[in-house]
DNA sequence: GTACATGCAAACCATTTGCAACAGA
DNA sequence: TCTGTTGCAAATGGTTTGCATGTAC
């Protein structure tokens, strides 16, 4: 099941790569494909530290982020700490999600329904902006640790 | 009037200060007070090109705004572009807003409504969580930087 | 007088760039 | 083959740090 998803998403990644002009290097189709699989924002930290891109130089990663942007295949999320983010911008619709955080147990939930769009717009436009895009955390109390408080 | 205002932030930022158990240095002021009469977020790079900083060495600068940090006076703002920003926790700051980030001029804007609690608490009780906060960082273009586009 | 702040220079670290060797089309 | 990509090493630029001097209290 995940391996169908992950060897579709590398098949995708060749064709977009192509769709674009852009050659179809080992290193960009890795670096886009996990893009792909991971389907969140992604730091260039995550990339430096795992094994699969160790052979890879931090240069041509840099290169291809910037290559991969240029071309509207992910977008640079601004400023989010000491590293550079991106994301995808395939897949957004049907997958873009954030996380809650359970403040006591620290576990982490996904939610599956983003419902803030509109209301997103309207704040922006208030000020001028165009929206592109949104970095959402919700931190809560999960059923369990509300039980167990009672 | 506006002097008048400048002077009032000179001794509220000494006051404040020394609350905080902070030596009131020169440039410790100076720096303070630049956030109070300005209000609104402001990147390092706005003070080191501000003649009235001249005088103070760079270093000097970074260690006084985590001192100011570490004191609470002010506040990181969460992934910017190319600076580190801040913005001070006194004034209108203090209360609940988000900011949206040009993707273009990398200029912060503070969001002075929030509408999505709502929502949120809709998408986090569909998995059984009770919001306690949000994060929301908005991303997109500002009036400007479309009209130069065009 | 003492602890903390400053200036200066060097270090640090994420990112960028120049260049020669290499690989995709 | 020809142009775009990679690895390596050096450069860049924002930020940090060590140390001797200066200043708030």
């Amino acid at each position: 099941m995940i391996k169908t998803s992950i060897v579709k998403n590398q098949i995708t990644a060749e064709t977009l790569l192509k769709e674009k002009g852009l050659r179809c290097t080992k290193a960009r189709i890795l670096i886009f494909c996990e893009f792909l699989n991971r389907n969140k924002p992604l730091s260039i930290n995550e990339f430096k530290n795992k094994k699969s891109f160790n052979d890879l130089d931090e240069s041509s990663l840099y290169r291809n982020f910037k290559k991969l942007e240029a071309a509207g295949l992910i977008r640079a999320i601004p400023g989010s700490g000491d590293f550079h983010f991106y994301e995808t911008t395939e897949l957004q619709h049907s997958h873009h999600h954030h996380h809650i955080t359970c403040s006591s147990c620290k576990k982490i939930q996904c939610l599956n329904v983003c419902s803030v769009e509109k209301q997103l717009s309207k704040m922006a436009n208030s000020v001028g902006f165009q929206v592109e895009g949104h970095r959402l955390e919700l931190y809560g109390i999960c059923q369990e640790c509300v039980a167990k408080k009672l």
